[in-house]
DNA sequence: ACAAAAGTGTTGAGAGTACACCCATGC
DNA sequence: GCATGGGTGTACTCTCAACACTTTTGT
């Protein structure tokens, strides 16, 4: 049995590797983006990919997500959580090439992107109007956003797409534009008022029509709601 | 920068091992029952741990589980899902070695484990009464038993651990012992019901007092329901 | 007939949904 | 003063939770 020689003698070097792929979003001019670079080499140069590279030996695989986003972006506060592992021989055309894949979000005062290292490119495109992407990307796309619209119903993911100070309507567009559907004013602020997760603040945002209190997440919001019994 | 070095030039032979591991779940006795096997060889020798191993480089990590899980079990209808990617340096003291792990829900009826290969020995032990076990093997335990409650609230999962036919009195013991919580007979029979996911038989279980309808789950019944909006 | 588990209905409380008007500010 | 977005309350429906007795079978 190769497998167990394997796990006895050998040097294990292993013909697999392991990348770590980050598809992090952002919220801005009230859309969905994501951060894509513009690949230098090939495969897929010239094509518009998740930042991403290989783990290091000696550096956990969520350590090497947060370097690889962080050399594209001023990187600060980041939530970072992993989605899933893609890993189907043939997923990329140099060689067998495993990525665990993360999800970030980002605050919208986070920097631009710049292009770094293995990316000429780098920017915000908005989840629906982007490139055709390299790999397998869209398919983890997917993944990613099935995810983002699961846990915005159970989960405070829509407070981590904001400002640390943040106004009703703010809110409700996250997740209006996430969810793709329009939500009642006056029952979305019953429902989070109701949660108790808020801090008011004395603060107050102007913009046309009448200035908006802010609002920030209470320290002590537990970061997942215990599921009510939805099933059966 | 080594990560860019090496992926326009090397041989992407990598210092990483990748390997599947399963946890495998059944439901007997009344009790949530595990799948353990006794390892034959260091590390960790006479330990117990779950079935897994190294992913062959032309073989999907899925079927690396499928794989390994096969050695042990019969294998019949099997539920597999991917639970987590561990990959922390040192999880393995021989070298990196990270891993997927599995969910995997197997209906009572599968034959009993037997040791093979690298195992001295395998068993079903339930979940409330384990030995230790080797390398994180404990932690990702935990997971697995967080998401398996989790998805038995919104998803189909209690029914992949009953026989194909079941009586209501099973399904709300699977619900029972999982959650760790006593459930109302008739609240919960009228909202299976109202899920509308059962197909009644004409059959009956017998055993001690007034015998019980069998019912199977609707072919068509989804997977896993659409979360209702719970948050905020 | 009795022990054991199966099966069945009702009621009250709380959450979800639908819906329309006044308020504070900038121009 | 008017345009713009902010902020508020009520009525109806539906789901959830609590609760006890009758039915069917085997012995």
């Amino acid at each position: 049995m190769p497998t167990l020689q394997r796990s006895q003698s050998e040097t294990y070097d292993s013909q697999i590797s392991l990348t770590a792929d980050v598809v992090a979003f952002v919220f801005r001019d009230d859309q969905l983006q994501l951060l894509l670079i513009k690949r230098r080499s090939e495969p897929f140069q010239g094509m518009w990919a998740f930042p991403g590279g290989f783990v290091e030996p000696d550096e956990s695989i969520e350590s090497a997500a947060v370097r690889e986003l962080e050399e594209e972006t001023g990187l600060r506060d980041v939530y970072l959580e992993q989605l899933y592992t893609f890993g189907k021989p043939g997923r990329d055309p140099r060689s067998r090439i495993v990525t665990v894949a993360y999800l970030a979000l980002l605050r919208p005062d986070v920097g631009d992107p710049h292009g770094a290292d293995d990316a000429e490119d780098a920017a915000w495109c908005p989840v629906d109007d982007l490139p055709p992407l390299a790999f397998d990307h869209e398919k983890i796309l997917e993944y990613a956003l099935e995810r983002l619209r699961y846990k915005l119903e159970y989960s405070d993911v829509g407070f981590r797409l904001l400002p640390v100070e943040f106004t009703f309507s703010e809110l409700k567009i996250v997740y209006e534009v996430i969810l793709q559907e329009s939500l009642d004013k006056r029952n979305f602020r019953r429902k989070v008022l109701r949660a108790n997760i808020l801090m008011p603040t004395n603060r107050y945002r102007s913009g046309e029509g009448r200035p908006a209190q802010l609002f920030r997440l209470r320290d002590d919001a537990q970061a997942e709601i215990k599921a009510r019994r939805l099933f059966p």
